[in-house]
DNA sequence: TGACAAACATACAGCATGTATGTATAGTGT
DNA sequence: ACACTATACATACATGCTGTATGTTTGTCA
């Protein structure tokens, strides 16, 4: 019988961070990066402190993989929704219905719209975006540009509004009385807001 | 000769406080809301913790006070600007402007955009702004739906569209290579989404 | 198989918030 | 004019949390 639990170092490496992450996600979007304590954090995780300062430099850097993680489990829920549609047009609208839909989690709200850009500065969070949801965002919206089905001003001004704009109704859709109508009405809207990007 | 320093006590206490919301502003803005310590802010004020926790009920209700100064701030500004125009879409772009402008101050962007909503919540931080320069806003929107000049499919859904849209552009344009080019191309974007919403 | 380093655990120092309590002074009634 | 009260603070302390320094166990590898 080979491995009953991780015994090897490597294995044990990624077990522990992986579990400190999965922990330290939880934890942060329940009570937030400030009332979020470490300790809790680690004895939940079946560690102690030595464990979380061993891999990690701070709290901060903790939450900082925390993000990322989220940031990529986002990015990748869009892709699986996208990826089958050939249409760039309808591409964009799908993306965009599944960033809204995906970022109803309370999870990604918190972690990733709220405390993200505080904790980590605007510009550090961007980066981790960019690298993400925005850089899918960005593409989408080079590529109808390219096919001259609209024409903004400037493709990355129109991506960071879009990407603000839509951030913004995610939390707004979150808390709204009815969240399902909330978030078709803001679809709509911002098909509306599409149509004046495009070519006449 | 009158008062020499307030020595009547709804003048001191006026004083004092004004003071205390005036050094923690620079404090928040300069450290952000983490770490600025209050005793630093009292030290810089002249005053102690004492008189901090004696007018506010802890350091979130102080960073609340600041946060809802620096939002009737910038509703004064877009005020100052628009007042004096009455076609009302041309009062929607260069309230937009204005707001775009006068949010280049770290202040604001530091401690209304990025840890307002993280420190505050989402929804109380999302009430003051609503107060103040959200509803200019939605106002403009409403005024632009009532006379058939634009047709959103829900004016609330695009308010909270752009203005997340500007939350986020402004902060892009601070950190931008060249802000005053940036600036203008979201402005022409701006222009070119809001068009979307017009009656054809 | 024994040294060496990784993977933690433990203990401690430092700082920051909030609270409880003390004190001086403006206001107020008589 | 004087005692009294409440306001406007100051001071002292308790508590909680982060980060660091150091100790200990356990794979790993020559």
């Amino acid at each position: 019988m080979p491995t009953k639990r991780p015994t090897t170092k490597p294995e044990q490496r990624a077990a522990t961070i992986a579990k400190l992450i999965a922990v330290a996600r939880v934890q942060f979007a329940e009570h937030g990066y400030a009332h979020a304590a470490t300790e809790q954090i680690v004895q939940l995780a079946g560690v102690t402190r030595g464990a979380l300062y061993h891999y990690f430099d701070s709290k901060e850097g903790l939450f900082r993989a925390v993000v990322a993680e989220i940031q990529r489990d986002l990015a990748q829920r869009i892709i699986s929704a996208t990826e089958s549609i050939s249409d760039p047009w309808q591409q964009l609208l799908v993306g965009c219905r599944a960033f809204l839909s995906a970022s109803l989690d309370r999870d990604i709200q918190r972690i990733g719209l709220l405390d993200g850009p505080a904790i980590l500065g605007w510009e550090a969070w961007r980066k981790l975006d960019a690298e993400n949801s925005m850089r899918l965002l960005e593409s989408s919206i080079q590529q109808l540009a390219d096919s001259s089905i609209i024409a903004p001003a400037s493709v990355t001004a129109a991506t960071h509004l879009l990407s603000g704009a839509m951030n913004e109704a995610v939390l707004w859709i979150a808390q709204a009385a009815e969240p399902q109508q909330a978030l078709e009405a803001t679809i709509v809207v911002l098909e509306q807001l599409l149509r004046g990007l495009r070519q006449d």
